[in-house]
DNA sequence: TTGTATGCGTTATCAG
DNA sequence: CTGATAACGCATACAA
């Protein structure tokens, strides 16, 4: 049985609010007592009880980190989060989500209701939740969203410039001679979607190129989605000369249905993604990405989220970080008689 | 303010007791009595208070699951301990370990001592640190560990077969006609590394093939550590015409290599790995490699916790689990001339 | 079948 | 500076 506040005062000869002082670095309390307090607690290895501590202030020292699935965009997300958790007083709870999931549904509402976390940090896709999302306004507990894939007003979040990004990315290609660019969508119901594809299309208009709509390709965004529109666009009549990626788990689907088709990345075509995921650099020969600053991204989130927790209202609540290009070999100039 | 068990009591003229019974679905209550409760519970839309239950039942009813990075491995392993943890009552934290990081063994202990936990899931590499399985020790918590880099006798821990692995694809690649077999080994003080190693050798003097010192290489089992171990191999007098990459990353990192330098894979050089991430199936031409049962070790390993923590005690604590072959694309018979 | 009283280990109040 | 005492919200013997 561990020991307890009365056994450190018993032995401490004192009042248990006095070792209360002590543990909670509170003023008001004699050198010499605190001393006296100090050497009880440490010679009966003492440590306060975090439930009892946590039921008179009302307040669950937790935050509550919600994923949809796992995969490689969600472990960069953790990396930082745990990083994060660390500088606060704060727990961090893992919960899986998945919409239209009843017990999914039971357990994050008894999560909530029953206090058992003080906020919430929302990943993709779970933002898009109707149910998710009235539950959480409707409970009063703050949270923050990262990279939503719908956008809310009033609602926190942080995220990447996916316009910019785009537009940036396609600019380069034009830059690089290509003309023919074919672009891998993600959903279409998606504002972070919807952005991307709008990048592209801002840098043709900008640079006179016209739009074809045969070059835009649904992907799903994810590996089969990117390999099975990779090899839709190359049966075209006109094939691109390069195809750039929504995501990067598309494009990498991309390179490989290249390979398997033959082609030679770069110099038949290019390839590109969006989001600079580890494996991005992994993958022959190198592919070019846009960064999307998921450890700053989240980083901002839970900051602002604890801020929120402290009381505070941060002015500037729904953040867009700018995103910047990575370029490796899977892009080049176009072949020459291109 | 939330309602209490008091208000519900109040509405629903009886005593919290008898709510008490109701929300915890105790026997000896009238139906009469629990629908009238029921109704109370519904209008104030009352939930238990988890602090006060936690204090007063001297449970965390939270398990805790410690790791060192976050990784594709990590997320994997995340995703079943989410699923498990939905099905008993116990919420998950995350929690990352640095041994040797002061501030990182000090949040531990606290989580520890403070009663905050109830279990811990170790993953690797965690479990070579001595601090750490010292703090476990002495606080007398349960926990289990995934996949050891080493084992230690009385601790349950869950793992796969990694000596059977690996004599498993060094047997098919010699039935693929290779004899000069390279292997990217890890981490020589760790368990896990040397089994896979002795599995190779064991394979070898089976079918009668002699061991060669040279064609083991450490890789550090990462990406950069196979690339370079690749390059090296492919530098000897007599190169292998099969590299062995003690895990996935290596072997990815090996795939690269080979792949800058101008060789076919698999037509001159056969490569394999070890672990089967999700990655593994993704990168050209697919990588053969040993599926290393995540899942399921991490299935068997809470449920174990699980178990324990209801005081049972389970006969088995310490598995072992088969690994079995997953051949994709970069293996095949080496070369004609060889 | 139901209710009462007590305690879990803290923090907070307010008087010394 | 220090301490007695009251919450906090629930579970649990023990009665009734």
């Amino acid at each position: 049985m561990p020991a307890t506040i009365k056994d450190v005062a018993r032995l401490a000869d004192c009042s248990i609010k006095t070792v209360s002082r002590v543990v909670n670095d509170e003023p008001y309390v004699a050198e010499e007592t605190r001393k006296k307090v100090q050497a009880a607690i440490d010679a009966l290895g003492y440590a306060p009880n975090f439930s009892a501590r946590r039921l008179v202030q009302r307040k669950a020292y937790m935050i509550c980190i919600l994923l949809h699935e796992a995969g490689f965009y969600q472990s960069a997300v953790l990396s930082k989060v745990m990083d994060v958790g660390y500088q606060h007083d704060y727990d961090i709870l893992i919960q899986s989500y998945f919409p239209s999931h009843t017990r999914s549904k039971e357990k994050l509402s008894a999560l909530i209701n029953e206090r058992r976390v003080d906020g919430l940090v929302i990943t993709p896709p779970c933002d898009v939740d109707p149910y998710l999302s009235d539950l959480l306004t409707r409970s009063g507990v703050p949270y923050v969203q990262i990279t939503p894939l719908n956008r809310t007003p009033d609602i926190p979040y942080v995220t990447g410039d996916d316009y910019q990004g785009a537009y940036l990315m396609t600019e380069r290609l034009i830059m690089l001679g290509h003309w023919r660019i074919a672009f891998l969508s993600g959903p279409r119901n998606h504002r972070t979607s919807i952005d991307r594809l709008y990048g592209y299309k801002a840098a043709l208009e900008v640079y006179h190129l016209p739009f074809a709509a045969d070059l835009v390709l649904e992907s799903l965004y994810n590996f089969d989605g990117g390999y099975n529109a990779a090899k839709l666009a190359m049966e075209l009549d006109d094939p691109p000369t390069a195809i750039f990626g929504g995501n990067d788990e598309a494009a990498i689907g991309a390179l490989y249905a290249l390979r398997e088709m033959g082609y030679m990345v770069p110099t038949e075509v290019s390839v590109c993604g969006f989001d600079n995921l580890a494996q991005s650099n992994q993958v022959w020969p190198g592919l070019s990405t846009v960064d999307h600053p998921v450890e700053a991204i989240v980083e901002r989130a839970t900051g602002m989220l604890m801020a929120i927790l402290a009381g505070e209202i941060p002015e500037n609540q729904q953040v867009v970080l700018p995103c910047r290009l990575v370029m490796r070999g899977s892009t080049g100039a176009p072949p020459p008689g291109r």
